[in-house]
DNA sequence: GGTATTATTATACGCTTGAATAATAGCGAC
DNA sequence: GTCGCTATTATTCAAGCGTATAATAATACC
């Protein structure tokens, strides 16, 4: 009776592939077709071990929600440059891949449908979408303020949910639906809208 | 051995409650917890009626996800009037409940998760799609005209584009965290939206 | 009112699920 | 080297899954 032989990964690296695995086995399969022994069978282990990492499936699919959250976020909150280059940055990177891809929205209509069902990932929810439309507003505060035309922040909120908005639908329609766009048209849509809402030019 | 007693439902009437309670469940306990007892449980029935009005659990929930897109479409593509009123209608339709609620988005994400995994959903959820812009694009060429501005089909369909960007992207954030806005703030936010996106003023 | 039809219940079956447990292979310390 | 620790495998388990089947209660019909 040979075992298989295996390797000893060293500290988190496992935890992270996993975590990957489940990421992928719900884009690929749906959440209910992410099994842990699919998960297991993705990230190359047997599906005892998901128990050495995770208290439970739960748990670690839970974990894997802050994984997506947090790529969906942090490219955009990280935009660097003069005010209109950050906008222009912010809508353009949400707008094409990776972060616009369909199994970006896979993986994000898995989780927001389990969000009423869920307590744990209803918070992870709303700590991520108030982090996103809090760098929104702040963006479109130094923006504003930038071209003469300083907000106070009521107004900022209302810009911020309007091209929040505008942006996230753009991205399903992206995402559920790039055969039915041009190279760059939904960017181009995107700038062009938001010009319109704010009355200012963004590109020089 | 005496069993339950039980009502004999006329043509049709039990399909539409299973139907139904499919969507309860989904909406409730997501697609893995919408179980073939737990549906019938919600529809006042036994399991085993289910595969009597329907081929598998599968196509039950086909047609469940078919329910969902028409009550999200139907009210929004029968607004009458003149256009700016039928465009006004379709914003406020889209952004108040019944359309906008937890209930709605938690089974749009439900199945939107599902349309990558499952060629059946994915015919249905085109289909649905693409009727619904057709029918946003139709209204909008029809308010340009009547403000003398009428547009080309290319302009119309980039109009489209972004206005059911920012009317989907508003829906899911009234669906998801309806409780940080105001009555009615949405819908008010979208309206002048929608006016700066076109330059033109939609309520007199 | 008896009879045929069928919608519905009740029960059972084979499979998959997440989890628990025991055995063991890899690897660093000495 | 070999010893000790633990990450990993292998195996098992009970519960729950969708489905199949047979018995039966409700209704329509004559």
């Amino acid at each position: 009776m040979n075992r298989r032989s295996f390797y000893r990964a060293p500290e988190g690296e496992r935890r992270q592939e996993l975590i990957e695995a489940t990421l992928d086995c719900i884009s690929e399969f749906g959440l209910k077709g992410a099994t842990v022994r699919q998960i297991a069978v993705r990230a190359g282990v047997t599906a005892g071990l998901v128990r050495h990492y995770f208290e439970s499936k739960d748990q670690m699919v839970a974990e894997a929600y802050r994984a997506v959250i947090a790529s969906l976020t942090e490219k955009a909150k990280n935009v660097e440059g003069d005010p209109a280059t950050r906008l222009k940055d912010f809508i353009a990177i949400n707008l094409t891949e990776p972060v616009a891809d369909s199994r970006s929205i896979s993986l994000w209509a898995a989780f927001i449908s389990q969000v009423r069902v869920d307590p744990v990932l209803a918070e992870i929810h709303r700590d991520g979408y108030l982090a996103f439309r809090n760098a929104l507003q702040e963006l479109l505060g130094d923006f504003l303020a930038a071209n003469g035309r300083p907000a106070g922040p009521e107004e900022c909120r209302r810009y911020a949910i309007a091209i929040n908005g505008l942006v996230d639908g753009l991205w399903i329609e992206g995402c559920l639906a790039g055969d039915l766009f041009r190279e760059g048209e939904l960017v181009s849509i995107a700038m062009a809208s938001v010009e319109a809402l704010l009355g200012l030019r963004i590109e020089k």
